[in-house]
DNA sequence: CTAGGGTTAG
């Protein structure tokens, strides 16, 4: 047919080719086009053959620009070319467009129809409120609300079920539900998108009742609506009613239906019943992609990575969801090497990532924080064309402040064009964790006079950057304006900043008050903030109180354990020293090994604590024999109060020598080149040892050394640490 | 000619 077209004279000759035949002609090149330029000569025949007013051959015309047209724009233009579009024509335009890629642009095809005076009918209103609900926007769906109405079609029962989606997926459920009121007529789409509303706005208990409601109103519950359903028993962790909701599925005999299957695990997993979802999955056969990689997440999330890759191992087909599911999996369950080396094992199967693979990676590379990797997927960010992505963009700022690099993230910051609160937010908390809060508060300024809003995370970021530099005043009025100014209720983790802020500048009684007037029940962020500050301002009692407020939320907390036993070794309690030890031991409680890393040559070194696996353990030790004597010239002496287990005061010295980080430490003095800086990724907190062991390094042998440990990174220098000494 | 509303895994 390619061929036909292309041989086809240039001018038809009119008066001998009857008109029927031509429209049908054109009829059939337009229906069996396979490219655009297939259809631009078709668009070209069709001007030249006076069919241009034929509404038929012009829809067809429109609707093959829009299959076959690689951007929108071609089609836009063909259709801004028929002088008087009939109904029919625009309302699919509209209804292409609002399922497009660029549906903002059914909402400028609105405009120009409104103005030309053109006619939309009830067939036209869903497509441009579908419009609206995809770009969230409320104001133009509103307004596209009050013209149906005044057309009278508001009445119709699919206009009316797409004016309660546009409400629900604007987050103004309760329109929503003022429309639902009003319809006369109910059916089971109409419950489903009135239940899905319920269900995103987190009014779990509602979902139930509506759907109690829908079933005593005698409409017949779908597949889809079950699935809808089982998504609120998850996210509500209703797990005894989505039991109930697998049983009636069960003997409706639908559990057949690939999207109830994987609703059901993912149901179950966010129940935290991975058991259940096991159950259920080891019956399924054949067993699809989509359900193993729901159980692959439902694994990962529960932080059971090695069940998950138990599943993933067994998929006979693997395709970009499931490997981006693995990839991700692993990234947040603190085993970023896994990831990063999955996803090369990913391209070597020749699969290519997407953005949300994409970003995985960048993740697990923060996580992992080493920074010549860190440059290596940057510039495999840019060769792959994520480079102008803002949401990439924004993982990068991330990823290099993560990887020790604040000039880097500042860098990536500094070329993006478009900039959202993530952007603002991932640069201010990237000072925030280098303890450079001068800049983070200036970021914050600027993004405000930017007019961009922040939201809950950004200020979890502006007061931690307060809280580590002291800024008391500034800390209050900042908390004060978020609830006030922004509308922000404070989460645990911003009373968590304030009573740290409070906590460092020794105001501890103001600290306690703040943590018994907070409307929420203080949790374990709250009396661990209050404790660390209690440990560093030597407040035994305090410190006894919120360690063990700590202990009955978390039994197996190490570090409310160690706390409590030094207080009571301070106070030669010794009875009471020996009972918390036998506590943990009774308990299995004991701190997680010390693990730290160091990237040289592109290779990572991983050390545990008194690790001599390494293979060049013996020149390790010896160097740390060597600088330890170097240091003891100048006053250093193991603090072992950190140190958890019983052993006497020698064991616990070496134990305290042994540290990760000190053996990261020396080998990187040993193949570092001088000058660089030393560069480390510790899993735990510095304990107070390794802090001033580093600090007197920084000086007796003139390095940088940059260590990032659980919070916040630490750069020592000429024998001083940036976090001031307190962390 | 015959158009419109709701789903699945990262």
């Amino acid at each position: 047919m390619a061929q036909l077209i292309s041989s086809l004279p240039p001018q038809p000759k009119p008066a001998t080719i009857p008109h029927n035949h031509r429209y049908n002609h054109l009829l059939s090149s337009l229906s069996s086009a396979t490219s655009l330029s297939h259809v631009k000569q078709a668009h070209a025949q069709l001007l030249r053959s006076g069919l241009d007013r034929s509404s038929p051959l012009l829809l067809k015309l429109v609707l093959s620009s829009f299959s076959l047209s690689p951007s929108l724009d071609y089609a836009l233009s063909v259709f801004a070319q028929i002088p008087d579009p009939q109904t029919r024509i625009s309302n699919r335009v509209l209804r292409e467009l609002s399922r497009s890629s660029k549906p903002e642009k059914t909402l400028l095809v609105y405009k120009k129809l409104r103005r030309d005076g053109s006619g939309i009918d009830r067939f036209g209103f869903p497509a441009l409120l579908k419009a609206s609900s995809r770009v969230e926007a409320l104001i133009e769906g509103m307004e596209i609300h009050g013209f149906s109405a005044k057309l009278g079609f508001d009445s119709d029962p699919f206009v009316q079920t797409a004016l309660l989606g546009m409400y629900a997926t604007c987050g103004r459920i309760w329109d929503a539900r003022k429309v639902f009121d009003k319809m006369s007529h109910r059916d089971v789409v109409t419950w489903s998108i009135m239940i899905d509303g319920y269900c995103q706005s987190e009014l779990f208990e509602d979902v139930l009742v509506l759907f109690e409601e829908m079933k005593s109103s005698n409409v017949e519950p779908d597949e889809m609506i079950f699935s809808t359903i089982l998504s609120a028993c998850g996210r509500a962790g209703n797990l005894s009613y989505g039991k109930a909701i697998h049983e009636f599925i069960t003997e409706k005999n639908m559990v057949t239906d690939p999207y109830l299957q994987s609703a059901l695990v993912t149901m179950y997993a966010s129940c935290g019943s991975m058991e259940l979802a096991q159950n259920l999955y080891n019956r399924l056969s054949p067993k699809n992609v989509v359900v193993s990689t729901a159980m692959v997440t439902g694994y990962s999330k529960l932080g059971k990575v090695e069940a998950a890759r138990l599943i993933f191992d067994q998929m006979a087909e693997k395709d970009l969801v499931c490997w981006s599911a693995m990839i991700a999996g692993y990234a947040e369950s603190e085993q970023p090497r896994e990831a990063l080396e999955l996803f090369n094992e990913m391209q070597d199967w020749g699969i290519k990532p997407d953005q949300v693979a994409m970003l995985s990676v960048v993740s697990a590379c923060a996580h992992l924080g080493a920074l010549d990797r860190a440059k290596w997927i940057h510039n495999y960010v840019d060769d792959h064309g994520f480079g102008e992505a803002l949401p990439i963009n924004n993982a990068l700022i991330d990823m290099y402040a993560k990887c020790g690099s604040l000039a880097e993230a500042q860098e990536v910051f500094s070329r993006m064009r478009r900039k959202n609160v993530i952007t603002w937010t991932s640069i201010i908390n990237a000072f925030a964790m280098h303890g450079d809060a001068g800049n983070a508060l200036k970021l914050f300024y600027q993004m405000k006079s930017g007019n961009i809003v922040p939201n809950g995370v950004t200020f979890i970021g502006v007061l931690y950057a307060c809280s580590h530099a002291g800024l008391v005043d500034e800390g209050r009025k900042i908390f004060a304006s978020m609830v006030n100014e922004y509308g922000i209720t404070p989460k645990h983790e911003h009373y968590g900043c304030m009573v740290d802020l409070l906590g460092r500048a020794n105001l501890l009684g103001e600290a306690l008050e703040l943590v018994e007037q907070m409307p929420l029940a203080p949790n374990v962020i709250i009396w661990g903030s209050l404790m660390a500050a209690c440990r560093v301002h030597n407040e035994f009692e305090l410190g006894k109180f919120a360690a063990k407020r700590l202990l009955e939320l978390d039994p197996d907390h190490d570090g409310a354990h160690v706390l409590l036993s030094n207080i009571y070794a301070k106070e030669r309690r010794w009875e009471d020293v020996g009972k918390v030890r036998r506590l943990m031991k009774h308990r299995g409680v004991y701190k997680e090994r010390g693990c730290s890393r160091i990237e040289l040559n592109n290779e990572i070194h991983e050390f545990l604590m008194a690790d001599r696996n390494h293979k060049q353990a013996e020149e390790i030790y010896a160097k740390l024999d060597e600088v330890v004597g170097e240091l003891k010239l100048i006053g250093y002496a193991p603090n072992t109060c950190d140190v958890l287990v019983d052993l006497d005061e020698d064991e616990k010295m070496e134990m305290v020598l042994w540290h990760s980080e000190k053996l990261a430490l020396c080998y990187g003095l040993l193949r570092e080149e001088k000058g660089m800086s030393i560069r480390i990724v510790k899993n735990l907190r510095i304990c107070e040892d390794c802090h001033a062991f580093m600090k007197l390094v920084s000086k007796v042998y003139q390095r940088n050394i940059v260590v990032r440990d659980r919070t916040r990174f630490h750069h020592y220098k000429d024998g001083l640490c940036s976090c001031k000494d307190y962390w």
